[in-house]
Order: C-alpha cells, then structure tokens, then sequence
DNA sequence: AGGTGATTCAAACAGTCGTTTGACTTTAGC
DNA sequence: GCTAAAGTCAAACGACTGTTTGAATCACCT
C-alpha cells in the first residue's frame, strides 16, 4: 500500500471539515471538496464509502477525544469533597471544545462551526456509534449541574446542557447578519477567549436561574 | 386577475415556511415544495421569481409584525420611570416570537424552526430590505439591557441578546438528538410554554451574570 | 522481474436541481 | 363576444449532484 493513502484520507477529511463547516453539508459538493483536497472525486467514495459517511467521519475524529478530555474534567469535579461550583462544571462541558478548536490554530473555529451545523440539521444528526459516549457524558453533566444547583430536576438539567451548547455554538459561527443588526457595535475582532468568557458567565448565570 | 392568484401565493408560502422549518432550505426542492402547495413547479418562480426569493418573502411575511410588537413592549418598559427588570426585557424581545408562532396553532414552531434555520446558514440570512428594523429593535433591546443591567457594556449587551436567540432557536426546534443523548429523561412533551419559562428564566439568570 | 493488491483517475452513469419556454385556460373591461 | 392581461401548466433546458466503472498507476513482495 502506497503511504499516500492516510495521506488522502487525512487531506480529505481535513477538506470536509472546513468545507463543511463554512458552507453546511449540502452546499458542498464531492467535486468542490475533493479538488480542495487535491484528490479524484471518486476517493471520497472509496476511502469513504459515501459523502454521508465522510461526513461521519469528521465527527468521529474529534467526539471521541473531546469526550473523553470532558468525562476527565468533570470526574476530577464529582471526586472532590466539597461539591463542585457551576462555573466549573459548565467550564468542564464547554473547555475542552474550545481546546480543541484552537490547537490546530490556523484551522480555528472549524470544528466547532461543523458541530454546531450537525446540530441545527437535527434528526440525521450524531452517528449511531458516538451516541453511548454523548449520553455518557450528559449523564455526568447533569449530575455536575444537581450537585451545583440541588434545586434543578433532572429535566431542567438536560434542557440546560441543551441551551448551554447552544449558546457556545451561537457564540462559535461568527454571525454575518449579526455583525449587520449590531452594526459594528459588537466588536467582531474581540479575541475568541474574551467571546468564551462571556460564554461562560452567560451560561454560569442561566444556570443559577 | 383571478382570485385564484392570491391563494397560489398564499399556499405556496404556507407551504414554504412548512418545508423549509422542517427540512432546510436546501433540502426542500421545489418540486416537494409546488406539490405540497398543490400547484404547479413553475408557480415559484412566476410569483416569486426564483427560490431564494420566496424564502425572503416568507420571512419577510413574519419579520415585520414581530418587531413592531418587540417595540412596542420594549417602548413601554422604557417609558416607564423605574428603570425595567432583566426578565422584562428579555421577555419583550422573546415573547412576540412565541405569540406569533402559537396563534397559526396546527402550525406552531413552524417560522420559529424556520428563523433559526436562517440563522444557522449565517452569511445569506436575512433579506436586506428588514435589515433596519432588526438594527432598530436591537438597539431598542441593548437600551433595555443596560437600564436593567447599568454594569453592561454595549458590546456585551449586543453579544447577550444573540445569546438569548441562540437558546430560544435552540428551544424551538426540538432536536432528535438531544433526544437520544437525554435519553428520555427530558420530558420531550413538555409542554412548550412550560419550556418557554425555562428559556426566560436561563436569558435572564444569563443576563444578571 | 514479474505479479499482486492497493490506490488513483478520467469518463460516464442516472438522477435531481432551479429555471425557462410556449401553448393553454381563466378573468376583467368594454 | 372580443381583447388583453393574468395565471396555469406540461415539457424541456442545461447544469450539477453523488456514485460507479474499468483501465492505469503505484508500492511492495517473493
């Protein structure tokens, strides 16, 4: 086997996720894709087997990591004595997205933008085999957030795990229109760490209700 | 002109904003589209002159009766001598969508599946021509923010109000996935003004930081 | 060197897309 | 009842989609 094969594949999937991530799944042809990447239309189906599982291809290289860095995080929280504060645990939920995101720096924001498109095409959504571990660290999640506010339900927990990834991949895809209704009062050149901070008080306060 | 004329439009963007919140704007072609509106493929592009018009033309068909609410609400709430409570605020921006959406009840969630969408696609969002309004209701919402919350920047107050859309989308459109990853244990059935609270309560928490 | 299996590639596949055309039907004014 | 405009319709347009094919190319093995 010739070792330009991980090579086409790596290029492949690194065309996908920024190509996806710019412009959404459907917007994007084989054709576009595969000539960013440098390779014939047909590699995608052979590496591949289908645009559909390209598509869950580039998820999977980055849930499985990310979750695990979560489950990490949130674990060393639930271990302490002393329960854990909520700022913390939505910092465990949302960090290790953001890590991930900025270190392959000049590909910045990519991935994030392509997770937050996963989510708004909804049902055809997460790829079967990465569910156990979403729900896996959801569980661990919603417990953070009981042990730091005992007054929420279990219910309330979840549907605010929801809102907090929603307000972090809102934050992710700079918004064109957006920077139109603000008119340039919203400072789109404010560094990505500045934008997460206030990501996280947002939600540390939705949280506390 | 024949009476009929009316009706072609008007079901032709009934069935637009039906599609369009479901599946996407790509994914809805106007062959589903002219079917389900039970007229003919080249009705679209007579009455609207191309797909991408008609998909303003639906937003457009909500946008403006929406933020003359807003305005009205938030006009209210200024005018008044003590200075206006955060939920107010939030509530005055958030509930004319709802409204709106709940008073077509066989059709609820339908436009507010629908903004969302136009959101997710970023860039070719909204229609320039309802550009003003939406600069006008926002700063209309930053006033407000800051009159409630004085330790708000404006930069802040802008980024907080796209925070508080991006959880009341993210609440509209119920997601399969979440669904999964919850794994039932969010009352999926909940009803919606019930889940509206939670929004309100998680924007306003939000807001106070 | 010759053979083997993995990889690439140009070309063509069948299908769908949004849009256009031109003939047809309907309505309104006189 | 005739005309002109407004609306509808089946059919076809060219462009593009994801996928398949079969031959060409490549790296490696005995």
């Amino acid at each position: 086997m010739p070792e330009a094969v991980v090579d086409t594949r790596e290029r492949l999937l690194d065309a996908a996720e920024e190509l996806f991530a710019e412009h959404g799944f459907e917007a994007v042809s084989l054709r576009d894709l595969t000539s960013v990447a440098e390779a014939n239309v047909a590699a995608v189906n052979y590496h591949f087997g289908g645009k559909e599982k390209l598509i869950t291809a580039v998820m999977g290289r980055h849930a499985l990591p990310i979750n695990r860095e979560r489950m990490r995080r949130l674990e060393a929280l639930l271990a302490r004595e002393e329960p854990p504060r909520v700022r913390e645990v939505v910092e465990a939920f949302l960090r290790p997205l953001v890590e991930r995101v900025q270190e392959r720096e000049s590909r910045q924001q990519l991935f994030a933008k392509f997770m937050a498109r996963m989510m708004g095409e909804g049902a055809k959504g997460l790829p079967e085999e990465v569910v156990p571990q979403f729900q896996e660290m959801a569980r661990k999640v919603v417990e953070g957030f009981q042990a730091a506010v005992p007054e929420l339900s279990e219910g309330q927990a979840y549907l605010r795990l929801k809102f907090c990834f929603a307000v972090m991949a809102d934050a992710m895809m700079q918004d064109e229109a957006f920077a139109q209704i603000s008119e340039g009062r919203f400072d789109k050149r404010a560094s990505w760490d500045c934008v997460f901070e206030e990501v996280l008080d947002f939600c540390e306060g939705g949280l506390k209700g």
